[in-house]
DNA sequence: GCAACTGTGACGTAGCGTAAGTGTGT
DNA sequence: TACACACTTACGCTACGTCACAGTTG
C-alpha cells in the first residue's frame, strides 16, 4: 500500500488531484485509516488512475469519466459517449482553427495591431418596419427618408431607423430603401409598405455617420467575410443610432446541427 | 443614451456581461446615476464593445483584451500579444487534433468501448540503480534477478525494481538487464554496476504479473505509439510493484519551446 | 398601481493550485 | 527533537449564469 505522496509520485499526478478524486468519488483510496484519515492506495489502483487520465486526455470531463468508468455502463453507452466527445472535439477544432486563421490574417495585414474597425457577429430578431416600398438610387435616399419620416408619426416609430441596400455601389448604381421600425400594434399610412424584416445573423461594424468612415467599415466587413469564406444572405442594412452608423451584412450560418 | 437592457439587446450580449465588464473596469458605462446607480451607455460604446468581443473571439483573455485596448499599449506590444495568442492557439490546435486522432483510432478499433489497457504519459526522474552489468536472454532473467537481489542488502534497496529490456522479442532473442534502485548514499557490492537511469518521458501501461497480460500491455503501448507517430527513445523498462507490472516505453518528446 | 426594468449581493460552474494551521511517522 | 509527510478548511482562478430580494421607470 502507498500513502498519498508516494502514490502521487509513482502515478505522476499531484496529491491534490488524488484528494480531489477521492472527494468527488472518482477514485477512492483502497483503505483509509479511521483515526488519522490517512489515505492508502493499492498498486492495482495505478491502472484505475491510468484509465481516468487516459479518458481525460481524450477530452472527457471528470463527470463523463465517472460515468464511463462505472461497471454499470454498457458498451453502447460508452460508444455513444465517445461520439459525443468526438463531436465536441470537432467543434472545438473548427473554432480554434477559425481563430487561428483570423489572427493570421490580422497579423498579415497588421490590422488588429491598431485595433481598427472590429467586426462582430450578432443574431438579430425580426422586426416590423414601414418603407416607401420602392428602391431609390443612392442620391435620392436622403429625400426618400425625409418623406418616409414625414408619413410615420413619432409615436408609431420604434427605435430602429435605417436603409436596406438591395444593390451596392460595387454592382452598379446603388439601390436603397429607407425604413423605420413600427411600434408593435401600430398601423401606418396605408400607402406605406409594412413588412417584417426577417431575423438574421449578421456581421456588423460601426462607424461615425460620414461617407469615408462608412466606406472603411464596409471594407472591414468585406475583408472579414473573405477571410472566413462567408457568404452574404440578403440585403445589407445600415442603421442610424444617434450619430453612429451600424452596418450589418446578413450572413449564411450553420444551424449547429451538422 | 441606452440603459443596460437595451444596450445589451442592441449589442448582442447579456446584461450580466455588461455588469461584469463594468466591475472589472473593461467597459465602464458612459454615465452612472449616482442615486439609483443605473448604468447609461452611449451609442459610441457599441464600437468599444465590438472591439472587446472581436479580440475575445481571437482567443484572448479579458485581461489581455484590457491590456491591448488601453491607449497606452504600443504597436509593438500589441504585435507581441498577437504572437503570444497565436502560439497558444497553435498549441491548443495540436492538442485538440491529437485527441481527435486518438479518439478516432479508439472508435475504429472499438477499444475504449471496453476501457481496456489505458496508456498514460509520465515524466520519470532519474534514478540510481545497481545491476549485474550484463544483458541476459529472456529465460535467464529470473535467475539473474535472484542473484542481483542476493548481492544487494534490503536496507540499501529503494522502492524500484525491474528489468531494462535492451532488445525485445520482436527483434530476435530478448535481452534484459535486471536492476534495483539504490537508496541514495548507499554503496553496493563493488562487483555490481551502479548507474543512473536517465530521466525520461515514458508511455506507460499496467498489467498483472503474468505473460499474457504483459503481452497485451506491450501491444497496447505499441498501438498507442503508432497512433501518435511516436518514436522510442531508449530501452523499455519493466517495473515490479507488488504483484503488478508497470511497463514503460521511453519516448521522444518536444521540449515545449518549438 | 402595475409591469417591466434596474440594482446589489450571493452562490454555482471545472479542476484543481496554494496557502494556513495542525496532527503523524521515523 | 527535527523533519518530512499527512490531514482539513478555505480561498483563488475564468467569464460569466442564475436566483433572490429590493428599488425605479413609464
Amino acid at each position: 500500500m502507498y500513502r498519498i505522496g508516494q502514490f502521487a509520485r509513482v502515478a505522476g499526478v499531484s496529491r491534490k488531484t488524488l484528494r480531489f478524486y477521492d472527494e468527488i468519488g472518482l477514485l477512492r483510496p483502497a483503505a483509509t485509516d479511521t483515526h488519522t484519515r490517512y489515505r492508502y492506495y493499492a498498486p492495482a489502483q495505478l491502472s484505475e488512475l491510468a484509465t481516468i487520465t487516459a479518458l481525460k486526455e481524450l477530452g472527457m470531463s471528470l463527470d463523463e469519466v465517472k460515468a464511463i468508468a462505472r461497471r454499470t455502463s454498457s458498451r453502447s453507452n460508452r460508444r455513444a459517449m465517445l461520439g459525443t466527445v468526438r463531436a465536441r472535439l470537432e467543434r472545438s477544432l473548427a473554432q480554434t482553427s477559425a481563430s487561428l486563421a483570423a489572427i493570421d490574417a490580422a497579423i498579415a495585414r497588421a490590422e488588429v495591431a491598431d485595433v481598427a474597425l472590429p467586426v462582430v457577429v450578432k443574431r438579430r430578431p425580426s422586426v416590423l418596419v414601414a418603407s416607401l416600398g420602392e428602391h431609390v438610387t443612392g442620391y435620392d435616399v436622403m429625400s426618400a427618408e425625409r418623406e418616409l419620416l414625414g408619413r410615420v408619426p413619432v409615436v408609431s416609430r420604434g427605435d430602429l431607423r435605417g436603409v436596406l441596400w438591395h444593390r451596392c455601389a460595387d454592382e452598379g448604381t446603388p439601390l436603397g430603401e429607407p425604413f423605420v421600425e413600427l411600434r408593435s400594434g401600430r398601423r401606418a399610412d396605408s400607402k406605406l409598405d409594412v413588412t417584417e424584416l426577417p431575423a438574421v445573423t449578421a456581421a456588423c461594424a460601426y462607424s461615425t455617420d460620414d461617407y469615408d468612415a462608412a466606406e472603411q467599415a464596409y471594407v472591414a466587413i468585406r475583408t472579414w467575410m473573405r477571410d472566413r469564406r462567408c457568404a452574404l444572405a440578403g440585403p445589407k442594412r445600415e442603421l442610424y443610432r444617434d450619430g453612429m452608423l451600424e452596418i450589418q451584412f446578413p450572413i449564411v450560418v450553420g444551424d449547429g446541427n451538422s
